[in-house]
DNA sequence: CTCCTTTTTTAACTTAAGTGAACGAAATGA
DNA sequence: TCATTTCGTTCACTTAAGTTAAAAAAGGAG
C-alpha cells in the first residue's frame, strides 16, 4: 500500500528508509467506502488527499443539479481550495469507488518538512507541475468543442469512462447528459 | 519598482533588508515593449515571469487562428508549462502592453532557496494557492454559459476589458468574436 | 427473480453559438 | 496625412447544444 506512494515519489527523488519510516509512522492511510463524502459545501477543512487506490470526485450543487468538475484516480492529488484559502468549501468531494487515500494536513506537513526539508522541495515542484498541467487542461478545454473534449478524454483517460456514470462525465465536459449521449451516437457512425 | 514585488510578498511574510538586497542583487527586472514575444511555440525556456507593471498574454495558434487562453496583469505569476516539463512550448507568450517583468529561472531560485529556505516555503505556498485558484476558475468556466462567463469577467476583472482587444477576450471566454459582440448587444438592453 | 431506482437514450422543440461575408470605424505606419 | 491593415459589428444561414418530457436500459436491494 505504501508502495504506491513511494513509487510515485521515486519519479522525483530517492527516498531513504528513514524517510519512509517517518512517513509511515504518521499513520495517514485511510479507507473509505464508495459514496463517502469527504468534504461538504460550507465545510472548512485543512485536509489534502493523495489517492492510493480508487477515485475521488469534486462536484458543485448548482440549482439543485450536481455539476462534476474533477476526478482524481490513483496517484493523483487534491488540495481543495478551502484547505488553501481557509474559507468554507463551495463544493463537495466524494468517493467514486471504495478508496484508499492519504489524508494530510498542514501540521503533519510541517513536521515532515522540518525534519526532511527535501520533502518541501518535492511538494513545491509537484505543485508547480500540477499548476502548469491544470492550466494546460484548461487551455485545451477553452479551445475545443464538446465533441473534441470527449474525444480527448477518450484518448487520454479512457479508464474514467468505465468507472464513472455518464452524467458525471457530461458535466466534466461542460455539457448536459443528453448532449453527451448525442455526441456518442454521432461518433459511432 | 522593487516595491511591487515586496508589497506582494509582504502579504505572506516579512522580508528582511538582507533578503531584499539579495533579491535585488539578482538583477531580474526587465523592460519589454508592447508586442514583445517572450516565448514562441516550439521553443524551450526555463524562465518564469512575475508581472510588476503591464500585462502578458498566453495564446496558441490553431489552424492559423490565435486562441488566447490567459492574461497576467500586475502582481500575477506565470510559470509556463515548458519551464516545468522541459519540453518545447505549445503556446506563445507576449506583452499586451509595455511591461516590467521579473524573469526568474531555476538556477537563481536554487541560489535564493539555499540561502533563505523561507523563500522556498513561500513559493510552495504560492503554487498551492495558484493551483487551487486555477482549479476554481476552471470549475467556474465549466459550469457557466458564455454569457455568464462574460458577466463574471466584467465583475471580477473589468480592467481587462479596457486593456485588451475584444477578439482576445472572446477566445479567453471560449467563443468567437462575433458571439461576444452578440452577447454584449443582448446585454445592453 | 422481481421491483424500484438510477442512468442512458430518444425525440421534438428552442435557443445560442459557429460560419462566412460585408461594412464601417479605428488604429497603424509610411 | 493618406493608405492600409486590423478590429468590431451586423446579417443570414447552419449547426449543435439546452430544455422538457418520456421511454428504454441497467443496476441494486430484498
Amino acid at each position: 500500500m505504501e508502495d504506491k506512494l513511494f513509487d510515485y515519489i521515486s519519479r522525483y527523488m530517492i527516498v531513504s528508509e528513514e524517510e519512509k519510516k517517518a512517513i509511515i509512522d504518521l499513520d495517514i492511510f485511510r479507507n473509505y467506502k464508495k459514496g463517502t463524502i469527504l468534504l461538504t459545501e460550507g465545510q472548512q477543512s485543512d485536509d489534502g488527499y493523495f489517492v492510493i487506490k480508487g477515485c475521488i470526485r469534486c462536484y458543485y450543487i448548482i440549482d439543485g443539479e450536481e455539476k462534476t468538475t474533477a476526478f482524481y484516480p490513483e496517484s493523483e492529488t487534491l488540495a481543495p481550495l478551502c484547505s488553501v484559502n481557509k474559507k468554507p468549501s463551495e463544493y463537495y468531494v466524494s468517493c467514486v469507488e471504495d478508496s484508499i487515500l492519504i489524508v494530510s494536513n498542514p501540521e503533519m506537513e510541517k513536521t515532515i518538512f522540518e525534519r526532511f526539508p527535501r520533502f518541501e522541495t518535492l511538494c513545491r515542484i509537484l505543485s508547480e507541475e500540477l499548476l502548469a498541467k491544470n492550466q494546460a487542461s484548461f487551455d485545451g478545454f477553452k479551445t475545443s468543442t464538446p465533441e473534441q473534449r470527449y474525444l480527448n478524454l477518450l484518448k487520454t483517460r479512457p479508464d474514467l469512462l468505465q468507472r464513472v456514470p455518464q452524467y458525471q462525465i457530461a458535466s466534466y465536459l461542460g455539457i448536459e447528459p443528453q448532449s453527451l449521449s448525442r455526441i456518442r451516437k454521432r461518433l459511432v457512425k
